[in-house]
Order: structure tokens, then C-alpha cells, then sequence
DNA sequence: GACCAAATCCGACTTTAGTCAGGGAAACCC
DNA sequence: GGGTTTCCCTGACTAAAGTCGGATTTGGTC
């Protein structure tokens, strides 16, 4: 009875714990609870107490820093089969940002130390959870990276190289420019004005529940090229000098 | 033997390692390699395959990401006892980011299936990596939270306050003011301009090798402050609707 | 002490990003 | 089908960040 557990059959549909056998999904079922969220709902709040680990059944979510001011960044945007709210379980603190649903959502939400104990059992498990969580800081990365470093048309066009299916961008309902903007970190009135340099360059076609992407090698260029020309690499002072020994 | 075994007795020392017997430390020691880094010298680059878990034994580091344009970002700077390079070992990728040392440093290297194998084994030491993970997670958030939402300003108002100690920051050799530049997300310029101003405004008072805060108030109130004095959360069509069943 | 390289400092200028005010077109809801 | 809301679009303006040239100081070396 457990095996054929609705829980368990959700479950193990998610890759993140796929590696658990069916007794162990059951169990996990018993821990969780299941949540509707309305369009817009929050999910989560930044700042209050952990509420345990979040699966997606359906729909899709956002998570997200807000200023003072009311703009936003979003952090990622999760879907069905995703894991979300991994930080302030595995970290054990508050929420690190603030969590809504981009459209009508399900989620389920198991216990922290049930998530936890497990793992504490099933080395393959722990694994699944590094490896996700070192997959959160490469995407991080890339994102600050973007931040500090490159213009918003760049951006941009890494956006949409990145998320193009055969040259062509879908867009989900939610997918307007106020979104995507806060995806880049930038403002809707900046991200349209560049929308409209890149389809005035004729590189992409801007329709309505999609854009098309006519000139990929226009774009790849947009994002690489900007470098100096001498090619000398920084005013750096690159000792190369390091000494390997072995333990004595 | 293996007890004082003299990689062991440094290992010990690492709060990352902490959960380990000495016996499990001297073995990690037998996987380890020592090296000597100049300052300036490249410890990882970016883009080349995982060479194992980093442990400083002496001198700081720092980890960054450079633009084509020669412009550098830092993600973190990392310090005696600390560790480094998790990202490749855990998410079996290449280098995300260049590492380079900041002083002269000493450095062991431990293979990553030794790390690997290790985890299986003890699930305390699980916990601690995924904790640590965890914890680079947030530094992150914030940092993309900073280079997104705030002005330069407000960011080094933030560094200046979470760095200080009773008031006084103090300078080691290498922070100089392009690294602080690079460490917020600017350039040394720039940088410089900001803590003019502060200056300026009576807020610090900039020295040689330490920065002495004078009025930690007038500080915060530059960073909070921002918020639209209406209180008008945000234009955001905020239902709070979210319906929660016990599972079937 | 004299030199050199790096770091700091400064003002003027350019570029990029963000803001504002408004008009028009879909999509959505009775 | 009519009205309303939300997007989308657009140009002009403002503010922030970045760039440049060069003066000045500092630290370290010989």
C-alpha cells in the first residue's frame, strides 16, 4: 500500500530525489503537505522562519529580491519537478528572498529535519543535494557575473540565446517584459528600448507570445567581441610562481 | 602515528573538517598536496578541470571573475582555515571562477573523490558541506542583491559597516582601493569618488592602513532610507490566497 | 637618499542606465 | 460587447556610473 502511495507517485517524478526507493518516498509523504497558491500568491516571505523544503508539482514560481523602492531581481524561476527554499533549510536560517507564484501553482512542502534525516541515511541522497546546491552557486555566479560586468544588451542577448528552443524564444503568459527585465536586473522601459535596438539591427523578431532569433551569430557577437584588441591580458602582475611539494 | 601525523594536526584546525576523527584526517592528509603560492599568482583559472578541495593553511586568497575588458569582479576573498573550490568538486564541473593569491600562500589540495568517498561515509561531514554550500549561496544572494538594487554608494556604506571592527576597519597589505573597487562591483575611480564623499560628509575618516568609522548611524541611514515614504508595498496585485490540505 | 612602481587623488567628460509622461493595443472580466 | 486593466511602445529628460589625463603621494629597493 505504501508503494502506490499519490504522494509517492508525484514524487517520484523529481528528479531531485530519484534516487530514493519507494519505501523512502512514502515516508517522505508522510512529511509533506500540499498547497495551492493563486497567480501572484506569496509562496514564501523573505525573512520569516524556514518552513522546509518546497517541490513543485505544477505551475511555475519565482523567487526574488526586493528593493525599498519595490523593483525586483529575480533570483530563478522554478518549475514543475523543481526544488525550491533549499537554503534556509540547508542552512538553517530565515528565508533568503521572497518566493511567488507566476501563475496558479501546487507545491509540496516537507519537514526540514525530515529532509535532513535522510539524508543523514542515504549517501546517495546527500550527493543529489550537494550537487544541486553547487548548481544554485554556479547559477549565481553567472548571474553577478552578468551584473558586474556586462551591459544590458548583452545581458539580453544572452537571455535569449540561452532560452531559445531552434531559434525561437516561447513565452509563457507570464513572460512580459516588467519579468524578463527583472531577470536581467533592469527596469521594463530599459529592457523594451534594447528589444527594439536588437529588432532595428534586425537580429531578432518580437511577436506576440514569442520572439524569434534571425541572426544567432549577431548575437553571439553582441556578447563576446567587446574585448581589447591588444589581447594583453590586464596590468596584472602574473607571478606564475608556485612551488608543489609533497607532504614531508 | 597517524594521530600526530603533521597534515592532521593542520587539518584539524578547519572548521570544514572539524566533525572528522583523527584517523579520517590523517587519511585525507595522504590524498593531500601542499603548495606555495607568490602573491598574484594564479592558484585556479577559470575554465580548467577540478583539481580537488582547497584548504588555505596561510594567506588570503580571493576568487574572481574577469571580463574580456580586463575588469574584475570578486566573489569572495578567502582566509587561513577556509576553504575553497567547492563548486567544481561538488557539482563535477570545471573551474567556475580564477583564484589568485592576494600574499603569499600556502595551500593543500585533496583529491575530490577522496572528498567524495569521505561524504559517503559520515554523514556529519554531509551536513557540514551541505551548510557550507549553503552559506556561499547566501553571501551570493546578497552580493547579487547589492550590485542590482543599490547604488555604489550604499554598497560601500554596507562593506565599510560589516567589516568593521569597534569602528575601525582595518587594511591588510593588499586591500587596496581597486580591490575594494573590484569587491562591490566598480572601479578604483569611482570607488574613490564614494569614499570622498563619505569623507566629505564627516561619515569616516580614511588613513593609511584602516578606515575609522565616525558616525555608524549616518551610515545605516544611508543604506536603509531609500524606501518610498508612502509605504505602498509595491504596484504588485498581492493575493495572499493560498489553500492547504492534508494529503488525500 | 634617490629612484621607481604602485596607489591615490582629482576634475572634466562620455556613456549607460533609469525615470517620467503619455498614447495605443491586447487581453480580461463582467 | 463594452469597459477596464495590463502590457507595450515611444521620446525626452535626469542621474549614476564609468572613462580619461594627469598631478601627487607612498612604499619599497638599491
Amino acid at each position: 500500500m505504501t508503494d502506490n502511495h499519490p504522494v509517492a507517485h508525484i514524487l517520484s517524478a523529481v528528479p531531485y530525489l530519484a534516487e530514493l526507493d519507494a519505501a523512502t518516498l512514502a515516508s517522505i509523504g508522510r512529511a509533506a503537505v500540499r498547497q495551492k497558491h493563486d497567480a501572484g500568491a506569496m509562496v514564501f516571505l523573505e525573512g520569516e522562519p524556514c518552513a522546509g523544503l518546497c517541490i513543485v508539482e505544477q505551475g511555475w514560481l519565482k523567487a526574488v529580491k526586493i528593493s525599498p523602492a519595490g523593483r525586483e531581481q529575480v533570483l530563478r524561476v522554478v518549475g514543475p519537478g523543481e526544488v525550491c527554499n533549499e537554503i534556509s533549510v540547508f542552512a538553517g536560517t530565515p528565508n533568503p528572498a521572497t518566493v511567488m507564484a507566476l501563475e496558479a501553482a501546487v507545491v509540496w512542502t516537507i519537514r526540514r529535519d525530515a529532509i535532513l534525516g535522510l539524508m543523514d541515511d542515504s549517501p546517495s541522497l546527500a550527493r543529489t543535494i550537494t550537487r544541486n546546491l553547487a548548481g544554485r552557486v554556479l547559477n549565481l555566479l553567472t548571474l553577478v557575473e552578468d551584473l558586474s560586468l556586462r551591459t544590458v544588451e548583452e545581458r539580453l542577448a544572452r537571455l535569449l540565446l540561452q532560452r531559445a528552443d531552434e531559434g525561437t524564444l516561447h513565452r509563457r503568459r507570464w513572460a512580459t517584459q516588467t519579468e524578463m527585465a527583472a531577470r536581467i536586473g533592469t527596469v521594463p522601459d530599459v529592457l523594451n528600448r534594447a528589444l527594439r535596438d536588437l529588432v532595428k539591427e534586425g537580429l531578432i523578431r518580437v511577436e506576440r507570445h514569442q520572439i524569434q532569433i534571425l541572426d544567432p551569430q549577431g548575437l553571439e557577437a553582441k556578447v563576446l567581441d567587446k574585448e581589447q584588441l591588444g589581447g594583453s591580458v590586464t596590468a596584472l602582475p602574473v607571478n606564475h610562481h608556485s612551488k608543489r611539494e609533497v607532504i614531508p
